[in-house]
DNA sequence: AATGAATGAGCTTTCATTCAT
DNA sequence: TATGAATGAAAGCTCATTCAT
């Protein structure tokens, strides 16, 4: 299953067949809810001591309800990745989309959009690092993070690239300058989860901005 | 404990008591032997998959052990990310004091640090990222980790301050690179791990350089 | 939980309850089963070799089910003490009740109940005297066994305050007396459980009732 | 091994052979400060929770001491029996020797002595009850027990023949008594184990003394 | 679809025992 | 004789999974 698909799907589902098919929707309505109830405890316990009791309890439901809905726990974690990527890639799709229509803009919105609370805090943050903590040893969940990372680095690159070539900056290519702004966003995410719980956002705006403008000057004057 | 404290000074002790003590030093190096066992597993299975039997098998000892020495695993969990942090530590000194005397060398020279291939290769970045995925929910880690990443952000705003005072750059603010290459490594890193088994270290090189170059252009020339 | 609640109140829950509530007689059901087993296991192979295997077995039931209903060992050796007082507490009532009703009657009512054999064999004395092995280490042990104490004292120095009291016999102690009869039930019942296996029922008897004899001569002539 | 072998002739052989054989005394004092310590344990932390380590660690020896001296741990234990047992005896023959020559006053002195700090405090008893309680699965213990026993018994029923004969006193019956007097003096010890802090020897003292009153009235007049 | 009691494999931990020194 | 590191069997406990209701 492929991260375009999951979470909006899902949601798109829930409202489209709540109407018809009670029971469909039911079922999706239950899904997610577990899933949610999942992210709540890797947030909280970390991803070694949640246990499928945890989640039930999370979500207000008995025992068994996990295994009959996922069948596995390994299951219930590829699934609850596959939404918290989908949920991302949907704000991200919106943020974009509510930007200005200027490469420069869209470019800025995406890297303020990586650092807004809703995405850039410590209980969020925890889980996608629970998940890259586990990487090496479940390919299932490279996969997922790959593929994300790749579509997330085109876009990116697009955007220098139309910057690059509106102006003719000399030097700069863009899938390096995409790979740093990726990895800056990444890093900085860490020091969020690792930094104080007083962790400064508008710092971590400057760390961007300042890259960018010394990049791109004539786009992001000081 | 201090990350500045512990891995080094095993080593030193190690040797240097070995001809005297054989038992102090059997001690310590069966402890090491327990922490370098743990961290393969845990590059191979993660952490979450990570056993006792697993640890004591890997270092070709007896189940007990792993107690006998660390008395719980948490314990060596936290030993063994002290230790992690430890090494890291000691060859960031050796990479630093090998390098060139000039600030931008010594720059550089943290940089390629980061990027060479004893430090970031899959196996080892999958033990970090095990320790950062549980940070939320370990104190301990945290506190760990915080404090190496001060220290490290330190030492390389430091140098950026004495960049900025030889040349006199305008408009740019030393904590702020420092947090932005801190930040890109770290990425770097993700990306590494998440990545193609074949990636492109020269690239990542590549994308740090860019970054250096647009912000520091008369100590990185194009 | 006071030792006058157990018991009793379990074995009615469990008749009145079954028919409306499946769910909560059955947990009484269970747990009283386990207990019954951990007794079982007490008293043929000694508290300090009892597993929680070995109880499970007996119950016929699997591996996990004590720690599922009492969460801990510790728990079940609890209540198995407190159970193990609860039913001595009800025969003891019973027999009270059954007895005529001059107060030595019932005196020789308690002492005669304290030797019978569904009170005073080996198998239930081990259990006993296993609980009075730990009640030194164990707070919770002594507390449930002092309380109990007490309360048989205070029984049976009210009926001979009574013996007393109608025949007016000189220089005797009604709680003086009280301490020496349940001391020497007490001694009894370590003789039964080291003695020989053909411990001689009647020849105790004839003990308790030669002190009676000798301090109530009225109540219990030759 | 019986009990009236054991502790005595350590004790002797420990002063004896001290002078001209080093390696013997030696190892029969390490056996004897190993049982001391083992005796400390089970009082403090109950039969259940004393290992081997605790033992050691009590004496200020090493791990392996005790299977140096007494092969496996159910060994220490029966010569911890032993040598309670053997304590005992000695301190009760000198209590009887120390005492006037007639049979009263030595049957006072039995019981005087059983109630003494020195056997009746929480701390002894809490050994003597540790090995009761395992006496039903120990076939050993019970029989070292029941040896004991029988002796104490002995004695005591001569010493009531003698006052019976003395005087003549009607209906009484020696072996009667003596069983009586040894329930009473065991049921006063679990009293005290069981008891408060502060247990009350002179009230225990007026139960046994009230007991030979109304049972010996011209040897222990009121 | 949902429950929650039950299972049993597998984990961490303890500890009597062994053994090289 | 003594040490204490090492062993490995077995303990208590956890938890994903199953299943009768």
């Amino acid at each position: 299953m492929s991260i375009h698909s999951n979470y909006g799907m899902i949601r798109g589902l829930m409202s489209a067949v709540h109407a018809k098919n009670r029971r469909t929707a039911s079922r999706a309505e239950r899904r997610q809810q577990l899933i949610d109830a999942t992210m709540k405890c890797i947030a909280r316990k970390g991803m070694g001591s949640t246990t499928l009791g945890d989640v039930a309890k999370e979500a207000g439901l008995s025992q068994g309800i996990v295994n009959l809905h996922f069948e596995s726990k390994d299951n219930l974690l590829n699934e609850t990745l596959s939404s918290l990527a989908g949920e991302y890639r949907e704000k991200f799709d919106k943020a974009l989309k509510k930007s200005g229509t200027r490469p420069a803009d869209k470019l800025w919105a995406i890297m303020e959009h990586d650092l807004r609370p809703s995405i850039c805090n410590q209980r969020k943050l925890a889980i996608w690092f629970a998940f890259w903590g586990e990487v090496k040893s479940r390919p299932t969940y490279r996969r997922l993070c790959d593929e994300w990372d790749q579509y997330y680095d085109d876009v990116v690159a697009g955007l220098c690239e139309e910057l690059i070539e509106e102006i003719g900056y000399k030097n700069v290519d863009a899938m390096t300058v995409a790979s740093g702004l990726a990895a800056m966003t990444n890093g900085l995410w860490l020091s969020c989860l690792i930094g104080p719980q007083a962790w400064d956002r508008s710092e971590a705006e400057a760390v961007i901005m300042s890259y960018l403008q010394s990049v791109f000057p004539k786009h992001f004057p000081q």
